[in-house]
RNA sequence: GGUCGAUUAGCUCAGUUGGUUUAGAGCGUUGCAUUGACAUUGCAGAGGUCACUGGUUCGAGCCCAGUAUCGACCA
C-alpha cells in the first residue's frame, strides 16, 4: 500500500543527508562528554595524530576501530571516554614552518628562538587539527571538550618534570655518541626516523703507501674516499696471509700525507674488498668502535650541514658529495686510486628530509633503557598487558630484549618542541625545572662565583616527540597536575594502534606507566589498580594498496579519504575498512590503481558494498513502515516467523559478544551483516511480507522491536544509518537516541527451532534449484509431498504444534517462500514427481511437466554413492576400537549420530529408487 | 646475515585449545528472474587433492620436522 507522494520516503539511502545531521545531534547532546561517575569507566586515548597530518587511511583504520570499541562501550552502560588530541611532531612541523616562512621570504637564522616559536604556534593554530575536524566525519565519538595537544601548556610541563625526576633518578645522562646526523634539518635522528634502501654505489680502490718503504702499498675499498682524511688507521685481519708483515707498521693516508698505525681485528672481513679496511672513528660507527677499541685519534672533517672542514685540509668548503668527486679526481691524478667497481649497498636517508645519513658524533641527552625495558617487557609477558593478537608479542620480545635495546636518544636539534630543562656554566650542567631553580643550584655548587642568571646557557635542544607521547596516558588526564581524573580513569582500557609504532610509542608508554604511576597515585592506588598504561593493545595491520605497498603521501598511493567518506558515506567507508581487517593483519586496500595514470583512484568495491547495506537497510525500513497494521491475530506462519527471528538474533547477538570479546571485529560485522541481510531481510521479511499489505499489531511490533535491536547491535559499527532507522522505527522521545541506547542481552532460545526451521529454508532452496534447472517459472505453483515418519509428522502433520519437538506454521512457511500450491504427508509417491530427500525423509515435489526418471534415478544413484562413502568412512571410525577407546564421548555421540542419519538417508534413497523401478 | 610471519577458490581473506555430515565468506564468474522495500535487487549454480614431503595422533587445514616460494622487521 503505497504511501502518498507528498510524504514518500526516498527511495535510496543517502548518506550525506543523514550523518551531518546525527552527528551534530549528538554532540548537542553532549553524548560523548564524560566526567567521572560512580559508573565503571571504559578509557581509550587516541593515537595523537601529527599535528601537520591530515587525514588518512591508516587513521581512518585506527580510529573506525576505537570508535567501534568506545561505542560498544557506551552501549553497555560504561562511562566511555575517548580522549583525542594531537601531538606536535617536532621535525614535520618545523619543516612546514620554515618552508612556509621561507615562502614569505624569512630566513629561520633570521629568527629569535621566541619569534620562531611564535610563527609556529599560528601555523599550529591555522592548520593543525584540521585531522581532527575529519574524524568527525569519519562519525568518530571522541570527547571533544578533553582535546589536548603535546605542546599546550600544562602538558609542556609534564614533560619538564618529567625530565627533571628521570635526571634525579640518573637515568638522563648526557654523552657522546655516534648518531644518525641529518645534514640538511641539522638534527639527530633516531636509528627508527632512517629509512634504508639499496642504492647503486661505486667502491673505490685507494692505496696507501707503507710507512718506511718507496713501493710497498697497502690497497683499501671504501665507499666513501671523501673520508679518508679523516682517517686514523687502517684494519686488517689478524690472520689475513697477504698482511702478516705489515703488522705493527704505518701506513700513510694519500692527500694529506699523515702517518697512520696498522691494526688487526676479526672485525675486517678478508673476502670483502681488498681484505683491508681504512678507519675512519669521526665517520662510521663500526669505526668509532675500533676506534675506541684501540685507542685512534677521532678527526672530524664535516660541518654540521656535510660540508668539509678545515681539518679535512682538502676540499675544505665542498659539499660532501661534491667533495667525493673532488678527491677521486685528485686520487686518479696521484695514481693513488687504484680501481673503481660497482657496489649495490645500503643507504640510509632521514625519513623527513630524504638527505642521506651522516654518522656523527654529537653531545646529546640519553635515557637509559635497561631497566625500563626489563620492566615492559615484564608487563606484557605477565599478561598485564594484553596484546591482541597475542602473536604481537614476539615482536615485541625481540626489541626489548637485553642485546637489543640501546639507550634512547631524547636530544633533537630543534626549536618546536619542549626545550631541555640543563642549564650550563663552563662544563658543568644543572638540571632543573626552571632557570633560577638550576640558578640556585650553580649558586649553591658555587658560592664563590657569584652566579647571574646570564650566566647560565641553557640547552638549544629540545626533546624527542615521543617524550611528550610515552606520556599520554598520563598527562592526558592531567597527572602531574592534580589527580582526581587520573585516579577515574586510570588505567585506561584499550590502545588501538599499528604494530609499526610498537617501539617508538607502545612499549615507551608501558614503561612510562610502570614508571610515574606509582609517583602520581600512589603505592595504594597501584597495587590495587595497576600501573599499565592499558590493559589491552589492539595492533592493526598495515593499509596497503593493491600491490602490497604501504599506502603513504610519498608514493601518492593511497585514495583520498575525504572523497571516500563524501562517495560512500562514513558507514560504507567503516564497513569497507572493517570487512577487510583482520586484526595485525595487514590489510589490502582495494582502490584500484589506474594503469594509464599510476594514480590510486578513489573507488572501493568494499565501501561500495558498505554503501548498499546501508541501503538495504534503509529500504528495510521503508517496507516495514509501508504496511497497515491491524487487530486481527497474527497467523501461524507470522508466529513462527517471528518466534524464528528472535532466537536467531539471540544467537547473533551472543555470537557478537563472543567475537567482539575477542577482538574479532570484522568477524561481528560480518556476522551482523549475514544476519541483518540474510535471515532478516531475505527470510524474515520475505515470510511475514502480507499481499494486501496488512500485518498484524503483534507482528509488526515484534518486527520493530527486532529491528531495533539489531540496530543497537550494529551501531557501534555503522553509527549513522543506525541512528536514522531508530528513529524511524519507533516515535522516540526527547534523548532516546541509538548512540544511547542498551546492549541487547542474549536471553534463552530455542537452538532446536532453529536447527528445524535450517531444514525448512534448505527445502526452499532446493525447490527454487530445481526451479532454476527446469525453468519452471518462479511463481508457478507446484506440489510437495512428504513421506509420512515421526520427524515429517511433528513438522507438517496436522497436530505439529501439539507433537513434542513440533512447531505450528512449517507447512504454511514451506507454502509461501517455496510458492507450493499443496504441502502434504503422504505414504505413496505420486505420479510425475521428483524425489529428494527432507532431512532423513522423502519429499516429491510434483511437476508440471514430465520426468525423465532414467535421469533422475542416475543422479539419485550419484547421492546414494556418495551417502555410502561416507558411511563407511565413519563405520571404519567407529569399529576402531582405539577411536571409541580415546575420542571424546561427544565426539562418539556425534559419529553415532552421523552414522544414523546416514543410514536413514540411505534407506530414504534405496526406497525411492527401488518403487521407482 | 639474524628474527618473526605467511602459503586455503580466479582475487582478497576467515577458519577459535586437533573432532558438526569430505573446508567458509566477500568480490568476481555462470544461469535465471523484473510493475509490489531495495537493480545500491532477488533466486540458484560452478569453482579448493588447504604450497610440497615426511612425522605425531583413533583423527591434521590446524601440532612437529624438513623443502620450496613470498613478505616484514632488525643488522
Amino acid at each position: 500500500m503505497p504511501a502518498p507522494e507528498g510524504n514518500r520516503t526516498p527511495q535510496a539511502y543517502s548518506a550525506a543527508d543523514v550523518e551531518h545531521k546525527w552527528y551534530q545531534h549528538w554532540l548537542a547532546k553532549n553524548y560523548f562528554h564524560s566526567e567521572p561517575d560512580e559508573r565503571e569507566p571504559f578509557t581509550i586515548v587516541i593515537p595523537p595524530p601529527n599535528v601537520t597530518g591530515v587525514l588518512h587511511m591508516g587513521h581512518m583504520l585506527n580510529n573506525t576501530i576505537q570508535d567501534i570499541l568506545i561505542r560498544k562501550a557506551r552501549l553497555d552502560g560504561r562511562n566511555a571516554c575517548w580522549v583525542p588530541g594531537t601531538d606536535h611532531a617536532s621535525i614535520a612541523t618545523e619543516a612546514k614552518v620554515v618552508q612556509r616562512l621561507r615562502e614569505k621570504g624569512i630566513k629561520k637564522s633570521d629568527l629569535t628562538r621566541e619569534e620562531f616559536l611564535a610563527h609556529a604556534f599560528e601555523w599550529k593554530e591555522e592548520f593543525g587539527g584540521i585531522i581532527l575536524q575529519q574524524l568527525q566525519e569519519l562519525g568518530a565519538s571522541c570527547d571533544w571538550q578533553r582535546t589536548r595537544f603535546t605542546m599546550e601548556p600544562e602538558l609542556y610541563r609534564a614533560v619538564i618534570k618529567v625530565f627533571v625526576s628521570l635526571y634525579r633518578k640518573d637515568k638522563m645522562y648526557r654523552g657522546l655518541r655516534m648518531t644518525n646526523w641529518d645534514p640538511e634539518a641539522q638534527t639527530v635522528l633516531s636509528n627508527e626516523e632512517v629509512i634504508y634502501t639499496d642504492e647503486n654505489s661505486n667502491l673505490y680502490h685507494v692505496r696507501y703507501k707503507v710507512a718506511g718503504t718507496d713501493d710497498e702499498y697497502i690497497t683499501i675499498a671504501t665507499q666513501r674516499p671523501e673520508t679518508i682524511m679523516a682517517d686514523t688507521g687502517l684494519a686488517v685481519s689478524p690472520t689475513d696471509e697477504r698482511y702478516l708483515r705489515y703488522h705493527g707498521r704505518q701506513v700513510i693516508v694519500p692527500l694529506v700525507n699523515r702517518p697512520i698505525p696498522i691494526i688487526t681485528d676479526d672485525y675486517v672481513d678478508p673476502e670483502f674488498g681488498t681484505g683491508a679496511l681504512k678507519v675512519t672513528p669521526a665517520h662510521d660507527p663500526n669505526d668509532y668502535a675500533l676506534g675506541e677499541k684501540y685507542g685512534l685519534e677521532v678527526i672530524d672533517i664535516l660541518t654540521p650541514d656535510g660540508k668539509l672542514n678545515e681539518f679535512a685540509q682538502v676540499g675544505v668548503g665542498l659539499d660532501r658529495f661534491e667533495a667525493r668527486t673532488e678527491i677521486v679526481k685528485l686520487l686518479k691524478a696521484s695514481g693513488d686510486l687504484v680501481a673503481t667497481t660497482q657496489y649495490r649497498t645500503r643507504i640510509g636517508r632521514s625519513e623527513r628530509t630524504n638527505a642521506v645519513v651522516e654518522p656523527r658524533l654529537t653531545l646529546q641527552w640519553f635515557l637509559r633503557m635497561d631497566d625500563l625495558a626489563a620492566t615492559a617487557l615484564g608487563a606484557v609477558e605477565s599478561g598485564e598487558v594484553r596484546f591482541h593478537p597475542p602473536n604481537m608479542v614476539n615482536m615485541y620480545r625481540n626489541w626489548l630484549t637485553p642485546e637489543n635495546v640501546r639507550d634512547w636518544c631524547v636530544s633533537r636539534q630543534l626549536w618546536w618542541g619542549q626545550r631541555i630543562p640543563a642549564w650550563y656554566w663552563k662544563d658543568e650542567v644543572f638540571v632543573a625545572e626552571t632557570a633560577a631553580e638550576a640558578l640556585a643550584q650553580a649558586q649553591q655548587a658555587h658560592p664563590e662565583a657569584n652566579l647571574q642568571l646570564e650566566d647560565l646557557q641553557q640547552d638549544e635542544d629540545v626533546l624527542d616527540t615521543w617524550f611528550s607521547s610515552w606520556l599520554w596516558p598520563l598527562s592526558v588526564f592531567d597527572g602531574w597536575k592534580d589527580t582526581r581524573e587520573l585516579q577515574y580513569y586510570y588505567p585506561t582500557s584499550d590502545l588501538v594502534t599499528g604494530w609499526d609504532i610498537m617501539f617508538f610509542w607502545v612499549a615507551r608508554m608501558v614503561m612510562a606507566g610502570y614508571e610515574f604511576s606509582e609517583d602520581l597515585l600512589g603505592k595504594d592506588f597501584v597495587e590495587k589498580n595497576g600501573r599499565m598504561p592499558f590493559r589491552n593493545v589492539y595492533f592493526t595491520g598495515m593499509v596497503r594498496d593493491e600491490k602490497r605497498r604501504k599506502m603513504s603521501k610519498s608514493l601518492g598511493n593511497s585514495p583520498d579519504a575525504l572523497e571516500l567518506l563524501k562517495t560512500y558515506g562514513a558507514d560504507g567507508v567503516r564497513f569497507g575498512m572493517m570487512s577487510s581487517a583482520a586484526a595485525g593483519n595487514d590489510i589490502v586496500f582495494d582502490a584500484p590503481i589506474d594503469p594509464q595514470t599510476q594514480k590510486v583512484l578513489n573507488t572501493s568495491e568494499l565501501c561500495d558494498q558498505g554503501k548498499k547495506f546501508c541501503n538495504k537497510i534503509f529500504n528495510a525500513n521503508r517496507l516495514l513502515q509501508g504496511f497497515t497494521v491491524s487487530d486481527r491475530a497474527p497467523d501461524a506462519l507470522e508466529l513462527l516467523a517471528a518466534e524464528w527471528l528472535l532466537a536467531k538474533l539471540n544467537e547473533t547477538t551472543g555470537e557478537v559478544d563472543r567475537m567482539l570479546g575477542e577482538y574479532r571485529i570484522s568477524e561481528a560485522l560480518r556476522t551482523l551483516y549475514n544476519f541483518i541481510w540474510g535471515d532478516f531481510c531475505s527470510w524474515y521479511l520475505e515470510a511475514i511480507k502480507p499481499a494486501d499489505g496488512v500485518i498484524s499489531r503483534d507482528t509488526y511490533e515484534a518486527t520493530v522491536s527486532a529491528f531495533e535491536r539489531m540496530m543497537t547491535l550494529l551501531h557501534p559499527f555503522l553509527p549513522f544509518i543506525t541512528e536514522e532507522v531508530w528513529h524511524g522505527l519507533r516515535e522516540r522521545r526527547e534523548g532516546e537516541d541509538c548512540v544511547v541506547s542498551t546492549w541487547p542481552k542474549v536471553e534463552d532460545f530455542d537452538a532446536a527451532l532453529i536447527q528445524s526451521f535450517t531444514l525448512l529454508q534448505e527445502t526452499v532452496s532446493h525447490i527454487r534449484y530445481i526451479r532454476s534447472q527446469r525453468e519452471i517459472a518462479p511463481r508457478e505453483p507446484l506440489q510437495l509431498f512428504v513421506e509420512h515418519s515421526p520427524a515429517s509428522e511433528a513438522l507438517l502433520g496436522a497436530n505439529a504444534g501439539n507433537s513434542p519437538g513440533g512447531f505450528r506454521g512449517a507447512r504454511e512457511f514451506l507454502q509461501k517462500s517455496g510458492v507450493l500450491s499443496a504441502v502434504a504427508l503422504t505414504d505413496a509417491a505420486p505420479d510425475n514427481a521428483l524425489p529428494f530427500l527432507f532431512g532423513n525423509d522423502t519429499a516429491y515435489l510434483v511437476l508440471n511437466e514430465t520426468i525423465d526418471q532414467a535421469a533422475e534415478r542416475a543422479k539419485m544413484q550419484a547421492e546414494l554413492d556418495r551417502l555410502r562413502g561416507f558411511l563407511a568412512g565413519i563405520e571404519k571410525k567407529l569399529s576402531n576400537e582405539r577411536f571409541v577407546a580415546n575420542a571424546p564421548e561427544e565426539v562418539i555421540t556425534l559419529e553415532r549420530k552421523k552414522q544414523a542419519d546416514a543410514t536413514a538417508k540411505i534407506a530414504s534413497l534405496e526406497r525411492i529408487l527401488r518403487v521407482n523401478a
